[in-house]
DNA sequence: GTACTCTCTGTAGTTACTACAGGGGCAAGA
DNA sequence: TCTTGCCCCTGTAGTAACTACAGAGAGTAC
């Protein structure tokens, strides 16, 4: 049919394959919201710009680099908005680095414990378990 | 009414205030099967014997560790038959040890790649923003 | 003509809870 | 005696971030 749509836009399944996210995945981003709604053919199949493109691997990127659903939204609407300075950028990825040190903390602690209570056991062929009796304890030392 | 009742078994509200649970995940727990039915008292009431407390006990404690239901399921079942060694407990402690190592190094490497990105950024106010550029690009290096 | 592939829609399932609606029962106070 | 308050009961829905499936339509290949 028409040569320049199907040169510049591409279908679901296209931008699926091209940008390896999830062909679902497209439309839950649409339904909330993160994706515009792109152009339909005549049979209402979704046609994806090269805007689109770029706006999704935005989105996998930065879900990559673990940011919430949430943050991204606050991130794109400052992009979206066209009004945004670099200092707001930055603070935003700073608290979202903030959250990600918590977590490594967070399971190193639970890492160390761990640790410590598998080291207690013999691995013997008793039903005796110090793991058990630790899990069991109230004592949250171990 | 009867005194022996309640001084070993426990209701909900009680069971939730002392082990820090909170009430309705203690039923939840009790619809997937980790916790067992316990007694009713004439009304209904779900009434709670020590081991029902202990094994609550156990059920929080392994999941501050960060094991999941299913592992925790495992767990149960082998202390539930009576007939487990020491060394499988252990084992599956170890599996559980090497699936936090791994989202450790996983969110160890995002914040690596977070923070060169981050350093990229001049904090300006102008809305050319080095982060955003990363985010968008292709190069996952960055 | 029909088999295949792609797309569409709405909806349900996942994990580990958490919360709420609507109802019952029991005890204390007016 | 009534009512107020509290605890308990049940079933169901909502959370995050997807993922999958059912059922239907449309276009192409043989």
């Amino acid at each position: 049919m028409s040569f320049t749509v199907s040169r510049d836009h591409i279908k679901r399944g296209e931008l699926a394959k091209r940008s390896g996210c999830n062909l679902e995945t497209i439309r839950y981003y649409e339904t909330i919201d993160l994706m515009l709604q792109p152009k339909r053919s005549n049979n209402g199949h979704r046609l994806y710009s090269r805007d689109d493109q770029s706006r999704l691997r935005f989105i996998l990127r930065s879900r990559e680099l673990g940011f919430s659903i949430a943050e991204l939204r606050s991130l794109l609407s400052l992009v979206d908005s066209g009004d945004y300075s670099c200092a707001e950028i930055h603070a935003l990825t700073g608290e979202h680095l903030n959250s990600v040190a918590a977590k490594i903390a967070d399971l190193q602690n639970l890492e160390r414990t761990l640790k410590a209570i598998s080291a207690e056991c013999s691995k013997g062929d008793t039903p005796n378990c110090p793991i058990i009796d630790a899990l069991g304890s109230d004592n949250p030392v171990l």
